[in-house]
DNA sequence: CGACAGATAGTCT
DNA sequence: GACTATCTGTCGC
């Protein structure tokens, strides 16, 4: 097509990896960072960055709605196959977005906790979704769960969409991913109730991201090996 | 900065 | 009836 411009389109509009969503939660958590979430709106369409992440994984853990392989309403998507996405509301007010990973009947679930805006377009458009916030940081737009759904317009309608098909109204690209970066993990966040669980160290993000919505500087740790 | 209370409704016991 | 994978405003230092 236009071959006189130089290609730097290279790294968007390519699918993940197949592996991300057939692997566990835990295997899959790391590697969503650096990658590209994109929601398609009347408005247009969002492009932002994945910099911190949860894995919420097997019918073990404590900390996940699907303890016990406890197979509600709610918690059904978590037994689709890897490719699903997760939506649910928290504290009546909030939504949270994950990505189903693993085979079907295997509850996995990889919590997207922040993101980063790729352009100024795309902040504009999230400001814009997000509301009125008072003046400060710029991270404030998604840099947490609830936050990042606000600002993407994520509700419960976007349950059960396909995350790994490229025409829906959210998905998942290809993006730079970490390398170069490093990344840190640490006990998930706000988890109390999952008892020996709760100190896993299963939340992942990106070192000195300013997205990151919080840093455990007790527990918290750089990841050595890839 | 940190700590804390309140909002608010779906989900499960 | 209790709890919740959160966020915001307010108070105190």
């Amino acid at each position: 097509m236009n071959s006189n411009k130089k290609d730097t389109s290279q790294l968007y509009g390519r699918p993940l990896p197949p592996s991300i969503y057939t692997a566990t939660a835990l295997e899959a958590a790391p590697k969503l960072l650096g990658q590209t979430l994109v929601r398609c709106t009347e408005d247009g369409d969002i492009r932002c960055k994945i910099v911190e992440t949860e894995s919420y994984g097997g019918k073990e853990d404590k900390g996940s709605h699907a303890f016990g392989a406890r197979r509600t309403a709610r918690t059904e998507m978590m037994f689709q196959a890897g490719g699903a996405c997760y939506v649910y509301l928290i504290y009546g007010m909030y939504h949270c977005v994950n990505v189903v990973t693993g085979d079907e009947d295997d509850p996995h679930a990889v919590l997207i906790r922040a993101v980063e805006p790729l352009t100024a377009r795309d902040a504009e458009l999230m400001q814009l979704y997000r509301g009125k916030l008072p003046a400060g940081k710029a991270a404030n737009l998604s840099n947490g769960p609830g936050k990042l759904c606000r600002a993407l317009r994520i509700d419960k309608s976007l349950n059960g969409c396909q995350l790994n098909r490229m025409d829906g109204p959210l998905y998942l690209e290809l993006g730079a991913g970490t390398s170069g970066l490093s990344i840190v993990q640490g006990p998930r966040i706000n988890i109390p109730y999952a008892e020996e669980y709760a100190a896993k160290p299963w939340r992942f993000y990106i070192q000195e991201n300013p997205y990151v919505s919080v840093i455990d500087k007790k527990n918290d740790y750089r990841r050595t090996s890839k």
